[in-house]
DNA sequence: AAAAACCGTTGACATATATCAACGGTTTTT
DNA sequence: AAAAACCGTTGATATATGTCAACGGTTTTT
C-alpha cells in the first residue's frame, strides 16, 4: 500500500530516503479507502488532510448559485488531492473533493506533515520540487484559458493528459475547461472531420 | 534601495534576518533599472534572473499568431517578476516581461538564490510562503475563470486588488481577465448604473 | 507647435458558447 | 426484470463576447 507513495517521493528527491525515514513515513500516513461519490472534503469544512491517491480517481469542485459544479481539478494515481486555501489558512473550503472511483488513499494532517518535513529534510525538497511544478501547470493552465478557444483548449488538455480523457466522462472534462459538455461535444465532432 | 526587500522579507519569515544575513542578501541582489517599455525577459530567451520589484509597475504576456498580446500577469511594487518554468526548465520563454513604467528592480541569478537559501534558511521558510500563496492565488484566479462572467471576474479582480485598476489602463486590466478593452468598457457602463 | 501615438468609448454586426428540451443507449440501482 | 440514473448527442434558440471601424480627448514624441 505505502510502497506506491515511497516510490512517489524517491522519485522526486535527489537521493533516496534512509529506511528509518521509510518507516517513519509509513507509520504517519493512514490509509483511508473512499467508495465512488463519497466525500473526502465537503464545502463549509476545513481541509484537515492532504491525500495521496494510491488508487482511484477523485474530482474537485465549486457549486454555484445555481446548484451547477464546476471542476476545478481532477486526480488520479499519484496525486495529491487537497484544498490549500482552506488547509493553510484554516477558513472554511469552498470546495467539494469527492471520489469519482472507489479510491484508496493515503492520508496526513497538515501538522504531521510539518512534523515530517523537520525529520525529513528531503520532504522539504520534495515539496519544493512539487510546488514548483504545480505552479507551472497552473501558470499554463491559466495562461490557455485566457487566450485559447475552447476547441484549442481541449485540443491541448487531450494531448497534455490523455489518461484524464480515457477515465472521465465528457461533461466532467467539459466542466474542467469551463465548457458546457454540448459544446465539447460538438468540438470533438468537427474535430474528426 | 535594499530596505524594501529586507523589509518584505522579514515580513514573510518568523524571526528577523541576522545584520550578517542581511549583508549577504544586499550584497547578492543587483539594482537594475529599466526605462518604461524596456524588456525584463523577451520571448525565446531563457529567464535568467528573478526580480524584486522596488518601485514601478511591469507586466508579463504572450503573443499570439494574429500579435494580439495575452497579458498573465500584473507587477508592482513588492511583486517578484519571472517565468519559473523558463528559469527552473532551462527552457526558451514563451513570455515577454517589461516596464510598464520606469522600474528599479532587484536582480539575482537562480543559482544566486539557491545559493542564498543554502546560507540563509529563513529564505527558504519565505520561498516557502511565497509558493503557499502564489498556489492559492491562482488557484482563485483559475477558479473564477473557469466559473465566472466577465462582469463577476471584473468585480472581483477590482475589489481584490483596486491597486492595478489605478495603475495599469483599461485595455491591459481587460487582456488580464481574458476579455477585450470593448467590452470591460461595456460591463463598466452598465456596472455604474 | 505640430504630429503621432495612445486610450476609452460607441455602434453595427459576427461568432462562440450557453441554454433548454428531447432522444436513445448505457450502466447502475432497486 | 424493471426502473432509475447516467451519458453523449442533436436541434432550435438565446446570450455573451469578439471584431471592425470610427470618434474625440489625452498624452507623448518629434
Amino acid at each position: 500500500m505505502h510502497e506506491n507513495l515511497l516510490a512517489y517521493i524517491n522519485q522526486h528527491i535527489a537521493s533516496p530516503l534512509t529506511s528509518e525515514e521509510e518507516a517513519l513515513i509509513v507509520a504517519t500516513f493512514r490509509p483511508k479507502k473512499l467508495r465512488k461519490k463519497q466525500y473526502f472534503l465537503q464545502e463549509g469544512d476545513v481541509c484537515k488532510y492532504a491525500g495521496f491517491i494510491v488508487k482511484g480517481a477523485m474530482r474537485q469542485y465549486s457549486v454555484d448559485d445555481k446548484g451547477v459544479e464546476h471542476i476545478v481539478h481532477l486526480f488520479i494515481e499519484n496525486y495529491w488531492a487537497n484544498d490549500r486555501e482552506s488547509a493553510t489558512m484554516l477558513t472554511p473550503s469552498k470546495y467539494n473533493i469527492d471520489a469519482w472511483e472507489d479510491t484508496e488513499m493515503l492520508i496526513v494532517t497538515r501538522a504531521e506533515m510539518l512534523d515530517l518535513m523537520e525529520k525529513i529534510p528531503a520532504l522539504v525538497q520534495m515539496t519544493r520540487v512539487m510546488d514548483e511544478r504545480n505552479a507551472i501547470a497552473n501558470q499554463r493552465r491559466l495562461s490557455s484559458t485566457i487566450s485559447n478557444t475552447a476547441e484549442k483548449r481541449y485540443e491541448e488538455f487531450a494531448t497534455h493528459h490523455p489518461q484524464f480523457i480515457q477515465r472521465f466522462p465528457q461533461h466532467l472534462i467539459a466542466s474542467f475547461l469551463g465548457i458546457t459538455k454540448e459544446t465539447l461535444s460538438r468540438i470533438r465532432k468537427q474535430g474528426t472531420k
